[in-house]
RNA sequence: GGUCCCAUCGUCUAGUGGCCUAGGACGCGGCCCUCUCAAGGCUGCAACACGGGUUCAAAUCCCGUUGGGAUCACCA
């Protein structure tokens, strides 16, 4: 049977790094086997539903190549795949499973299910609407009155059932609640919809946070009520904030598009979270998404929560920075350079900026200098290391200005070996000059390159205006 | 509170009874390289939650304790 495996979001606006990664081990399950992996909007509450959300979805999916084989979008063999758009299908299963004896009409209201029950005490609602003889009800309902299609469990002891990452699973059935399946508006709840839809589209292996272990037995029992066969399990452990807390929303955890928006690649963040709950038993940490698909396995997926560090993220997006090509990281990190005078050499720039960011959203501290030298402290020039002070910058900038005027090949080796040989005719150690000149074309302690390197990024004709407004502000 | 799940360096993890004086990675410290800072190379610090068993032998199996998480919606 061919492996089908289903991403199933719901459209509330938000790519959460959670379910992105529960996405990606569906699609790796798929596609490490020749399956397919589909996508199904599951919009049934329509109270949460945001707009835009389903592009957000899409689009993400996209960025990380993450290629759906059925969708809302491109249709498939077992659509619709929006649930909205299944209304009647499962209000058809619905009453199929009532007259099956799985489930029953109920006419409470939501306030008397709630008043009745007691979380601290464990006390379960009892529907007293199980009670009602089924043709009954069903006068009831033809005759308009307000009703909900709540589970029936009938079946006492201990429900089993095998999961793909934390084995065999055991829940007495007097734990499970008889919840809603279909709402009084009609449409299903998730516990109902997903066991019709992954039931009706075939999905063979369904994998979503391990919330859902305590209650996968009372979507066993609609299965079992049906007469069908139940999909493969596997749970994963959730992804972390900290120890206590989970990644959401709520906290103001980044979202994938937020890392996106910072400068992190889609390529890395898939990467990074790839490895949150998984490991592939090599010690391999880089995997592109084709490389994931030949290694990837259940039986590597792991049962403890797992932090999310971006410390670590940051090292990986580096890695992945550092491994583009000259020409894709301008490509990149133009967009995240701002406005930059004409004659900044952009080629020079992004040479320097490529080894020194982790992602892309740093670059903008990186440069400050290069628009425009900020107000800075004369003490600056001041530096043991380096040998030099404020008295000792003023000579060697004096000594640099005429020697870099004259200078033809504006490249940074010509631009080293002459201010290298000047120090050395000079009796000077090459940082007494290289220090200076560093500052007076940066104002900044740090930079990302050395003196000769930022000459070359800022051109000869502002390298030597800023070396000449250095000497200015010396004397 | 009932039920279910989890438990190795700060973090992600390897480890499925002897190969473990517990390995790798991030981070952190040191050294090298060096026109500052990075990058790169080398190197150091750092963990089996606790208590009982089982066994010739336990991080690995069993029981308990502790700690953490999840769940108990007309949300998914």
């Amino acid at each position: 049977m061919k492996v089908r495996t289903r991403f199933a979001p719901s459209p509330t606006g938000y790519m959460h790094i959670g379910n992105l990664r529960t996405a990606l081990y569906e699609y790796l399950i798929a596609k490490s086997q020749n399956g397919d992996f589909i996508l199904r909007i599951e919009d049934t509450d329509q109270k949460r539903y945001v707009e835009g959300a389903t592009d957000i979805i899409y689009s993400t999916l996209k960025e990380v190549n993450m290629n759906w084989d059925e969708g809302p979008d491109i249709g498939g063999g077992f659509g619709p795949y929006v649930q909205s758009e299944r209304k009647n299908i499962y209000a058809e299963y619905a009453h199929k499973l009532v007259e099956l004896g799985g489930a029953h009409y109920c006419f409470c209201s939501k306030s008397e299910a709630d008043e009745q029950k007691d979380e601290e005490q464990n006390i379960k609602f009892q529907d007293p609407c199980k009670l009602i003889p089924l043709e009954e009800a069903k006068k009831r309902v033809a005759a308009g009155e307000p009703y909900v299609i709540r589970q029936t469990v009938r079946k006492k002891g201990k429900s089993k059932y095998h999961d793909e990452v934390y084995g065999d699973i055991e829940i007495d059935y007097d734990e499970l609640d008889e919840g809603v399946l279909l709402k009084s508006d009609g449409f299903p709840t998730y516990n109902f919809a997903n066991v019709i839809d992954d039931h009706l589209m075939q999905i063979t292996h369904v994998v979503r946070g391990n919330e859902y272990i305590s209650s996968t037995p009372k979507y066993n029992l609609i299965y079992e009520d049906f007469g069908w066969e139940h999909p493969h399990y596997v749970h994963v452990p959730q992804v972390m904030k900290d120890a206590q807390h989970k990644l959401s929303k709520r906290n103001g955890d980044a979202s994938f598009q937020d890392l996106v928006a910072k400068g992190y690649l889609p390529e890395a963040i898939l990467n990074y979270i790839a490895l949150l709950g998984w490991n592939p038993g090599t010690e391999q940490e880089i995997f592109s998404l084709e490389e994931l698909k030949k290694v990837f396995t259940t039986e590597r997926l792991n049962k403890s929560p797992a932090i999310f560090d971006i410390v670590k993220l940051n090292w990986m997006n580096g890695c992945y920075i550092r491994a583009l090509s000259p020409e894709e990281f301008q490509q990149k990190a133009t967009k995240f350079c701002g406005e930059l005078p004409a004659f900044v050499n952009m080629k020079a720039l992004c040479a320097a900026l490529q080894p020194r960011v982790e992602f892309l959203g740093q670059i903008a501290e990186q440069i400050d200098f290069v628009p425009a030298v900020g107000a800075y402290d004369k003490e600056l020039y001041v530096n043991k290391k380096m040998k030099t002070d404020v008295e000792i910058a003023a000579k060697a900038l004096a000594l640099t200005l005429p020697v870099l005027e004259k200078v033809a090949d504006w490249s940074n080796d010509t631009l080293f070996a002459t201010l290298k040989n000047l120090a050395e005719t000079e009796g000077l150690k090459n940082g007494q000059i290289l220090y200076p000149v560093r500052i007076a074309l940066s104002g900044k302690e740090t930079t990302p390159g050395g003196a000769t390197e930022l000459a070359v990024i800022l051109g000869k004709d502002e390298s030597l205006k800023r070396i000449k407004d250095a000497i200015n502000k010396l004397a």
